[in-house]
DNA sequence: TCTGGGGTCCTAGGACCC
DNA sequence: TCTGGGGTCCTAGGACCC
């Protein structure tokens, strides 16, 4: 048995979490750049948004109706995704950290020992959670990954349930299939969806009498047959536990939208290359070194001209690296090669790939000097400084910006509540 | 007229997820 | 004026090798 513990509007859980007055009132929490909803209220759902919907288009109807409105706060949101995953770690055996607000639990063989009424657990889990962090939550058991988010969504959907919803018989699946439309269905995206009408498939309970060749033709091949068997309750998606509680990424992106956008190639640099300081300090963070990285400047994307918007490279290096001032040197020479004089572009980005655990690289016989054990001191201490006093506190030069200054690039945020968990400065006082 | 075949590695792109 | 960001997995096809 596999458990999903999906947390509900989690962005706006955790800004209802300090301000219980925000807890009967329309909520929504926006994307960065303050683009778009990308967190809703139950309030705020029935009155019409939807999600991804563009902020600048649903803002005077946002303010007709008197919703309250936040820039994201990843720090707030990351610390209190911690908490509940910490707790959840507590009470299974194992765990897998999905998202950053959705955690499997592995529950084989519990019903028959500790918790014979899983019902009664998980209604117990949500209890603990909601106590301890004010997040609401929804529970979805079920034999298979696939099935448990299925019946994650009818937990939700059927107040009567109270947050937990048990797939513990056939009959009960079947039900639950019958009541699920297709592209509701873990996996099945909008172009299955849409595929799958046409064919006359609306529900979960017509897809599951498919036969295997006829999902591997249709939906993807390997990764259909594997959704249609999870359907039928055959165990094809095992738990990936997440050790100590964090999750280490194959590759990691740092990339943003420009609150303004750029036009000369100095400013240009300079984004990137805080970009990539970053990028790079999350995968030391993570203990990783990348093989290649990858650099995209991006035009507006919304424009009438013609794409391509985005224009990339690749750079593969010569060993797997995760210093900074290596990547730096890397960035600029990218940048010159994409750069078009008189283009006005709006996004930029970092993606570092090819990622293996640092230390393990194989040594470059050819270096001239062998400075590596320096270079991770220095990093090291970079991070500690950083930690210490504030992101950005100590930078390479190239990513420099004055003390007190918003840089040209950087996003816009003007709702954004304070980081009540993390920063001694914006503690939450009463 | 016929003009190997099978394997590996890599990358780009498509589909999906939250 | 304004329309996010960060991931995963799989497949097809090209390059290369023997």
């Amino acid at each position: 048995m596999f458990a999903l513990v999906d947390c509900n509007n989690f962005y706006v859980s955790c800004e209802r979490a300090f301000r219980p007055n925000l807890n009967t009132v329309p909520v929504v929490v926006l994307s960065n750049n303050d683009g778009c909803l990308i967190s809703r209220s139950a309030e705020a759902k029935a009155l019409g948004f939807g999600m991804g919907d563009a902020y600048f288009q649903v803002r005077p109807e946002l303010e007709y109706n008197n919703v309250r409105v936040f820039s994201s706060n990843y720090a707030l949101y990351g610390d209190m995704s911690r908490r509940v995953m910490h707790y959840l770690a507590s009470v299974a055996p194992n765990i897998e950290i999905y998202s950053i607000d959705e955690c499997f639990l592995d529950l084989h063989g519990m019903d028959r020992y500790l918790h014979p009424d899983l019902v009664k657990y998980a209604t117990e889990v949500r209890e603990q959670i909601l106590r301890r962090t004010k997040i609401p939550t929804c529970v979805g058991i079920a034999p298979t990954k696939t099935l448990a988010k299925l019946a994650n969504r009818i937990a939700k959907k059927i107040p009567k349930l109270n947050g937990v919803c048990y797939l513990n018989s056939p009959a009960l699946i079947q039900r639950a299939l019958e009541i699920t439309e297709v592209g509701d269905i873990w996996g099945i995206g909008q172009q299955y969806a849409n595929k799958l009408r046409e064919q006359g498939i609306k529900t979960a309970a017509q897809l599951v009498k498919q036969s295997e060749n006829w999902a591997r033709k249709f939906l993807g091949g390997v990764v259909g047959v594997r959704l249609l068997r999870e359907l039928q309750g055959k165990v094809c998606h095992q738990l990936q536990p997440s050790e100590d509680g964090t999750l280490s990424r194959q590759s990691i992106t740092y990339s943003r939208t420009f609150g303004t956008p750029l036009t000369t190639f100095p400013d240009m640099v300079a984004a990137v290359s805080a970009f990539a300081s970053r990028a790079a300090e999350k995968l030391r963070r993570q203990g990783s070194a990348a093989n290649t990285i990858s650099i995209f400047i991006s035009k507006d994307r919304f424009s009438v001209e013609p794409p391509p918007y985005s224009f990339s490279t690749v750079v593969t290096l010569p060993v797997a690296s995760s210093d900074t001032s290596e990547l730096l040197r890397h960035v600029r020479s990218a940048l010159k090669r994409l750069w078009k004089p008189g283009c006005v572009y709006k996004k930029a980005g970092v993606v570092l790939d090819g990622l293996e655990i640092a230390g393990q690289q194989q040594l470059d016989l050819f270096a001239k000097t062998n400075n590596g054990e320096v270079r991770d001191r220095l990093m090291a201490d970079l991070d500690k400084l950083n930690e210490k006093f504030g992101s950005g506190a100590v930078t390479f030069a190239s990513a420099f910006v004055k003390k007190g200054q918003r840089p040209a690039w950087d996003s816009r945020a003007d709702f954004k509540s304070p980081a009540y968990t993390t920063s001694w400065e914006q503690l939450w006082t009463i």
